[in-house]
DNA sequence: AACAAAGTTGACGGCACGTCATTCTTCTGG
DNA sequence: CCAGAAGAATGACGTGCCGTCAACTTTGTT
């Protein structure tokens, strides 16, 4: 009776330690790649970590690849609602263009700020390139905002997959050098991307033809 | 006598089978990368398709990923004189943005097209993101370019590393996607890149202001 | 020709891999 | 509440690759 009901709400031990045992290696994962590096992890350095025996490490995952790639696409998971957010609270293309900017940004920074393990050197797990249909799936996405944006502020695209691959290009290589900077100046990265992009390198020069 | 003159213009025996040894460890390695994948190929792999035991490998590298290294390198050092041309022959910013472009992009092209081995499928070697000291060398080479050529246009930049990066990101992501389009066209990727990069999307509308 | 130096060889110990028979835990129906 | 079934965890085991090294071969030197 309590018992039923609890398990109603609750999921079940089964499924329930399941979930956690998945998270367990996951964030194991996280802090034996952070601190060995990718190359010289081993799947017995990362189950090693949790509680769990060498074998259970395979009733989850196949190799540490595919833990790799599910942490990737856990970072592209929690970046998507961002995403959606300056979907909707941009009014244009240029605004689109800002906000996702920042966003990018700001969680490329967030991502590489918090220390993963204690006085580990930083790893930066997002921001490494990966080709999951996880990360296809942001890109349609995105190519389909800029579809939408530019069909509102009447600017009729050429095309929109390159520009796409274009404007993600600029946050990657551009994201990567921000980190480098001490501090790190999202303001000024995002700034700096949203001018190039939607003026070109005129709006970059600190000389004359500044709009 | 004769002798002495040969060995004088020939490099000696020792240094030469050091360099045939090493040519055909790194054009084994091609063939078993484009085969089997970088993950699953074995340095085993890679020396058996030589006629040198395997031992001999770690003579001239000390593992898989220091051979993948050297024929990244290898990519790089046959990019650097085309960006040398390119360099030379570019009176203004806007010159020397389209050649460096098309450069790129008809490097790329040309380094997946070439069947790398019979009927293997085609792996895209160059185009690989690698973080080596060549190409750091390369971003940096182009980061002085954009200055010189930028002051030679009367265009004082603000931040020729953010604008080295953004213009290398285009490249790179634009390059990916030009690749996988039939036919490849690299005029096109081109123009789109350069006119991106000079005006911004502005450019890129089909619409009124077009410049 | 004799010796030193450099390079090659393949066998060997060590380690990580992925599997699987066994054991333990959870779920289900009576 | 119990018994049997289904699901999951365990860790020992066989396999294959790794990197090394002592013995051997080739090249250069005197």
């Amino acid at each position: 009776m309590s018992a039923s009901i609890k398990s109603a709400e609750t999921v079940g031990k089964r499924a329930h330690t399941k979930a956690v045992n998945r998270q367990a290696i996951l964030a194991a994962a996280r802090q034996v790649f952070a601190r060995l590096g990718f190359e010289s992890t081993t799947v017995r350095d990362i189950i090693r970590e949790t509680n769990l025996a060498a074998g259970t490490f395979y009733n989850y995952f196949k190799s540490k690849e595919e833990v790799f790639e599910a942490i990737a696409n856990e970072s592209g998971r929690q970046f998507r609602p961002r995403l959606q957010e300056v979907r909707q609270s941009a009014d244009n293309f240029e605004q689109y263009i800002e906000k996702a900017y920042r966003a990018y940004f700001e969680f490329l920074n967030a991502a590489n700020e918090e220390p993963i393990s204690e006085g580990a050197p930083h790893i930066a797990l997002i921001g490494v390139r990966v080709d999951t249909p996880e990360m296809h799936a942001i890109f349609d996405e995105i190519r389909m905002d800029m579809e939408r944006v530019t069909r509102l502020s009447e600017m009729p695209l050429a095309d929109s997959e390159y520009l796409t691959a274009a404007a993600i290009g600029i946050a990657r290589d551009l994201g990567d050098h921000m980190l480098q900077r001490r501090p790190v100046d999202v303001d000024g990265a995002t700034r700096f991307a949203t001018s190039l992009l939607l003026n070109g390198v005129q709006s970059l020069t600190s000389g004359r033809r500044q709009s």
